[in-house]
DNA sequence: TCTGGGGTCCTAGGACCC
DNA sequence: TCTGGGGTCCTAGGACCC
């Protein structure tokens, strides 16, 4: 059976738990991470209901609620038209990624100090291994409780789950929160899994759980034995995969941490308060994100082959277009003219377009792609190199004066008149006005 | 005043080549 | 003129995650 450790107890770990067998997993999990950073930030906030989001009246949805908002039954996700009217007394805020990205680095800094092996996940979370004898000898319990109490330092706090592999620390860490500290005791895999719902086995979402259904799987224990031909319709390739894990049997393997993640792609999206019907809007849409999409591919120096541009329609609807350009590029001004180019094939005139999407991937991670950059020739046979270079200049003015402080007529045009203001402002979170034109 | 934005991975079909 | 198969690349779409 799992147990459940007071994260600050005292009581040496072997005691309660016995001596560890084989691989100890742990995931780590921050608890209600950006609300929690802003009451850290805003002692006024604590103890209040705070909801990190979008705006109610602009088709924004939840990102974080914090644990005095979700008592009013507002959850991550939710429509934040509807948390509002579930809670209108919260403190509202777009959120600080910034301030976020900072604190998150130092929790994986106490992690890796901690185990060298180390597997982020996303900003808030992170697999580590702390199998005895593959880095320190000392009980998993015992570096779990050290790690929960130096985030606890930080301001933070976080749910730890602990088991022998990555399914059974990651459903653990969800049992007990906030401030938990959830022990799959080895050998007790099975058990622990057998009555859950599939559902709560990360990898099977909405569409699996029906799938399932309709063969009479609804536990962990029953997809551990369903048939396997079976599966095979649902999980395709994966499907001795899934049924193993469900087992509580799968091997996990968490990398070091300077086995870093690359990154596949880089794309902003915006949803717009209002629908788009006009090309100029939308030209206007794609030639904001590029710029942005641009810049952010600059800072972390990398290049793509491939163009994406996105159009949803309406919720739910939506359709992909994509490119392959003859060079790899960082610059907005050779693959934001392919993303208009990809529109007509997509979008008809009269449409109403509710988001706008625009994305640069296939990077050439290890190739000779940067002396490339600086001669390249776009696709229109202008002489990018000058251009690519009013870019870095605009990047180095952001910079220094903020993310909207310059930007290319066309869009600072439709930014001012054609698109209402409230359309585009915030892009980047930040620098609402846009104080001269290039 | 219903339903974001950042990603990763997989699949399936068609084009194309041998 | 009719025929098959395998491999690979490209593209679009969808499932899933936080």
């Amino acid at each position: 059976m799992d147990n459940r450790a007071p994260q600050d107890s005292n009581a040496p770990a072997f005691e309660l738990f016995g001596p560890w067998e084989g691989s100890a997993i742990g995931l780590l999990d921050l608890d209600a991470f950006f609300a929690s950073v802003e009451q850290l930030d805003h002692p006024a906030w604590r103890g209040k209901p705070v909801i990190v989001g979008g705006d109610p009246d602009k088709r924004g949805v939840v990102s974080t609620a914090s644990y005095e908002a979700r008592v009013f039954g507002v959850r991550s996700a939710m429509p934040s038209a509807q948390a509002k009217r579930l809670c209108p007394q919260a403190i509202w805020t777009h959120g600080h990624f910034d301030r976020y990205r900072e604190m998150s680095a130092q929790v994986m800094a106490i992690l890796a100090d901690e185990t060298p092996f180390v597997d982020r996940v996303s900003i808030d979370e992170a697999f580590f291994d702390i199998s005895p004898g593959r880095y320190s000898s000392e009980h998993p319990v015992s570096i779990c409780q050290r790690i929960a109490a130096r985030v606890s330092d930080l301001g933070v706090t976080c749910s730890i789950g602990l088991g022998t592999n990555k399914t059974i620390a990651k459903i653990a860490s969800e049992r007990e929160k906030p401030r938990g500290l959830t022990v799959v005791v080895p050998g007790t895999e099975r058990t622990f899994l057998a009555p859950l719902p599939v559902r709560a086995m990360s990898g099977i979402g909405a569409s699996a759980e029906r799938e399932l259904k309709r063969l009479g799987i609804h536990t962990l224990g029953q997809l551990a034995v369903a048939d396997q031909t079976a599966l095979r319709r649902v999980f395709g390739v994966n499907a001795d995969v899934m049924r193993r894990r469900a087992q509580g049997a799968e091997v996990s393997r968490v990398s070091a941490l300077d086995e870093a993640d690359e990154v596949k792609s880089v794309s902003n999206e915006r949803t717009f308060a209002h629908d788009l019907r006009e090309r100029a809007d939308i030209e206007a849409a794609i030639s904001l994100l590029g710029e942005s999409v641009g810049r952010r591919l600059r800072k972390r120096g990398l290049a793509g082959w491939t163009v994406t541009l996105k159009l949803k329609y309406s919720y739910g609807s939506g359709k992909s277009a994509q490119r392959k350009l003859s060079h790899p590029t960082d610059d907005e001004n050779v693959f934001v003219p392919v993303a208009r180019e990809l529109l007509d094939g997509i979008w008809s005139q009269g449409m109403p377009v509710r988001l706008v999407g625009v994305g640069l991937s296939d990077f050439n991670l290890h190739g000779g792609v940067q002396t490339d950059l600086f001669c390249e020739v776009d696709e229109r046979g202008a002489q990018s190199s000058d251009r690519r270079e009013l870019s870095v200049a605009l990047d180095q003015v952001r910079e220094r004066f903020g993310a909207s402080s310059v930007g290319y007529g066309r869009a600072v045009r439709f930014d001012g008149d054609l698109i209402r203001q409230d359309k585009f402002s915030d892009l980047d979170g930040k620098d609402r006005d846009r104080s001269s034109i290039l």
